[in-house]
DNA sequence: TTTTGAGTTGTTCGA
DNA sequence: GTCGAACAACTCAAA
């Protein structure tokens, strides 16, 4: 019998899984294969480690639970794929689609190289609940403002998850290449798809009541911290669906809330599927917008000295723990647009190299909705304060305290303020590098020579 | 085709 | 200290 190749990328699970079901009723052996693609692979900065970890974890429960082994192979996928499935005899691959723009370019040029050689590619379901580019206006456009589509994206539904396939068969003697080393950093979390699991459990039981206000605290434990599981597909945003579903059917207060920030998620793979360019370009460029090059206060902000506490601690943690909490990544961005007056696509570069949950849509996206060249910007004036933002959601200063040793001797909500503290440079904390009114005038005062030249 | 209501996440200023 | 207004105009989506 012909093998049935299953190749993974972000689906490394096992439940709730259609590619792996469909190759599983087939009925004949399955071959599932990661290709570490040197493209890809040496631009995954801070995710190389986190994503090595998840395939040991997925080789681990395929080993354990069907006694099949997870091929490893490496190179380019247009010649690695080809070749795999003629070494093997294989006759059809099985894929979950793609929707990123060099996804979608890689799928197209290995598909249609199987093509030639006989082997039929089949792809089934995505890294979404809705696949993107399915949810369109009464039109038949797509969506450009967030609510709209969250209101249809709703309505649409998604499927219930499907189990793990009961029986799966593999095949013997399949040479594979090692699995990369993983790494884990500070503040961690779990790996793998058991991991994810349990957290999303602990997390429906626990935080998920006070989510719709503990969300914006990075100094509590109040999000799912689920977005690296999401990123590699360790879980499906159709299981947690289901589940919230029944959460808000009981009246669990942040359930809603949670469904919502799905719909972002859900929403930027949308656009990003409809406008591939807007990854690395404006979707909506600021006619005559003047931005300064990165210089040596885009370094200080990528290292955490621009004298800011707020900013400063976001920043380490993400250098330091490879993950921001959300309320510091929209401060951090803000600053870096608004205050020290860089285009976006540099700091989303930077965070794609730090972030291990680093993904496409959501990041460039989120860089454009604070930088106002997005789908549904801010308004121009939108100008965060970084010491109001650090008082209103870290209120006790503890967040700061932890990631910038220079201020751990200041008290409570002092340490979002050193200057208004005798001792407040005593730990050698540097001071700010741009003031800030002075810097939101500047701010302003550009965006309204877009706006005059538009 | 035209109209209309609405649009994640904020800050500052002055009464 | 509190609170409302101003900060703008534009585009979208649906009726």
């Amino acid at each position: 019998m012909n093998p049935v190749l299953v190749w993974l990328r972000r689906d490394l699970r096992l439940a709730d899984h259609p590619a792996l079901l469909t190759a599983a009723s087939t009925g004949r052996p399955v071959v599932p294969v990661f290709v570490i693609d040197p493209g890809l692979w040496d631009a995954a900065g801070a995710r190389q480690g986190r994503l090595a970890a998840s395939l040991r974890s997925l080789s681990d429960d395929l080993q354990a639970r069907y006694a099949v082994r997870l091929v490893i192979r490496r190179g380019s996928p247009l010649a690695v794929i080809r070749s795999l499935a003629r070494e093997l005899g294989a006759d059809s691959v099985q894929v979950t689609a793609e929707t990123t723009p060099y996804g979608r370019r890689r799928d197209a040029a290995v598909s249609s190289r199987l093509a030639d050689a006989g082997v039929a590619w089949v792809a089934t379901g995505t890294a979404y609940a809705v696949g993107p580019g399915t949810v369109l206006t009464g039109s038949g456009t797509p969506y450009q403002v967030f609510t709209p589509f969250s209101r249809a994206w709703r309505a649409h539904g998604a499927p219930g998850p499907a189990p793990a396939p009961s029986r799966l068969v593999g095949l013997a003697e399949v040479p594979s290449d090692d699995l990369p080393a993983p790494t884990l950093v500070a503040n961690d979390v779990a790996v793998g798809e058991a991991a994810a699991h349990a957290r999303w459990r602990a997390f429906r039981e626990g935080a998920l009541t006070a989510y719709g206000t503990d969300r914006d605290r990075p100094d509590l434990d109040g999000t799912s911290r689920l977005s690296e599981a999401l990123k590699y597909g360790e879980i499906h945003p159709r299981t947690l669906l289901a589940d919230l579903g029944r959460d808000e059917a009981r009246g669990t207060p942040g359930a809603g809330r949670f469904v919502t920030e799905l719909a972002w998620r859900e929403f930027y793979a949308d656009v990003l599927w409809h406008h591939p360019d807007s990854a690395w370009h404006d979707l909506r460029p600021l006619p005559g917008m003047e931005y300064d090059e990165p210089g040596v206060t885009f370094d200080a902000w990528r290292e955490g000295r621009t004298g800011y506490p707020f900013v400063d601690a976001g920043m380490r943690q993400l250098a330091a723990s490879g993950w921001m909490h959300n309320r510091v990544r929209m401060v951090t961005a803000s600053f870096l647009v608004k205050h020290l007056h860089v285009w976006w696509p540099h700091g989303a570069r930077h965070f794609m190299a730090q972030l291990r949950d680093g993904d496409l849509a959501s990041n460039s996206h989120g860089w454009q909705w604070v930088a106002g060249t997005g789908t549904d910007a801010a308004p121009y004036f939108r100008i965060f304060n970084p010491v109001a933002q650090g008082l209103r959601f870290d209120p006790r200063g503890d967040y700061v305290r932890r990631w910038v040793p220079e201020l751990a001797h200041l008290p409570g909500a002092t340490a979002h303020e050193p200057w208004s503290h005798a001792d407040g440079y005593a730990g050698g904390y540097p001071a700010r590098i741009v003031e800030h009114a002075a810097a939101r005038s500047e701010a302003l005062r550009r965006y309204a020579v877009s706006r005059t030249s538009r």
